[in-house]
DNA sequence: ATAATTCATAGGAATGTGGTAGGAAATAAA
DNA sequence: TTTATTTCCTACCACATTCCTATGAATTAT
């Protein structure tokens, strides 16, 4: 029942491409740097990002990716799932699966319905605007 | 972000020892049969239940499981938690890892802590008893 | 005694996780 | 035009976890 590092480090880095913003692209290498993560699985996870057109990139030297939207736009669930697929705690509540036989008899699918309502609700209400406020707060409290 | 099967089959499991109770006891190989799973499989899941006391064994022949409690003295929560262990999202949030040393600096925390909010507060809110009445209903349902 | 059951432990195939490695392609800067 | 920097692409691999299977011992009703 866990979110694997891939979505994690996903979020971290749309997170810091947000942040970073100043309208130069951010490079990989910057963002591995600041985020304490290995440059090459970065590559791999944000390649994800890139074909989901969720950011844009540019190569060559100074070259580096951006944010194709602002904040606001992406809710951390569209980040979590391009990267983890769906978070349903099993697979025949999930919309990638298309769900067991037994689905009619089965008492227990109800809790897991619940399970996943409750994710989503959380995970859709969260922008990456939120979290970079959130993460402005935090800076301001330790300035004081 | 999945439940694994031994979680599920205990739920399974303990439902089963509720549904079916007649103050006999029931043997693995019933349950195995009526859930069609492997016998052998859930003898290493219900030893689980066992050492925590969930339910009370009878060796030899007629020997068997009954549940220790009544149904609504076990939430799903409880359950899940034996087997499955914690059920955060991410280790830091858990009570079994005692969290990372970016905790402070650390935002999307507050993403798994809400989405771990909400999965508890679902599954300590959901008793063995709801479950038997579901079931209930589901085969009032069927038979009319 | 016998047979049915739980209990304990070992093993193992398949899959997923979390990366590394090597190089090709693009391109800005020198 | 060369060079260095960056993204892009694919392959590989070590390790852990999942989901069982197998073997046999211990217990006990019949």
């Amino acid at each position: 029942m866990k979110v694997s590092t891939k979505g994690r480090y996903a979020l971290q880095m749309m997170l810091d491409l947000a942040i970073y913003n100043t309208g130069e692209p951010i490079s990989l290498k910057d963002i591995a740097k600041r985020q304490d993560i290995s440059e090459k699985y970065l590559e791999q996870i944000i390649s994800i990002l890139n074909k989901a057109g969720y950011v844009r990139s540019i190569r060559g030297p100074q070259g580096g990716y951006f944010l194709s939207k602002s904040p606001q736009e992406y809710t951390v669930g569209m980040i979590l799932r391009q990267t983890e697929g769906d978070l349903a705690p099993v697979a025949c509540v999930g919309t990638e699966n298309p769900g067991c036989e037994k689905i009619e008899e089965c008492v227990t699918v109800k809790i897991w319905q619940k399970i996943n309502d409750a994710v989503n609700d959380v995970i859709d209400n969260i922008t990456l605007a939120d979290l970079v406020e959130w993460q402005e707060e935090k800076a301001n409290n330790y300035s004081i």
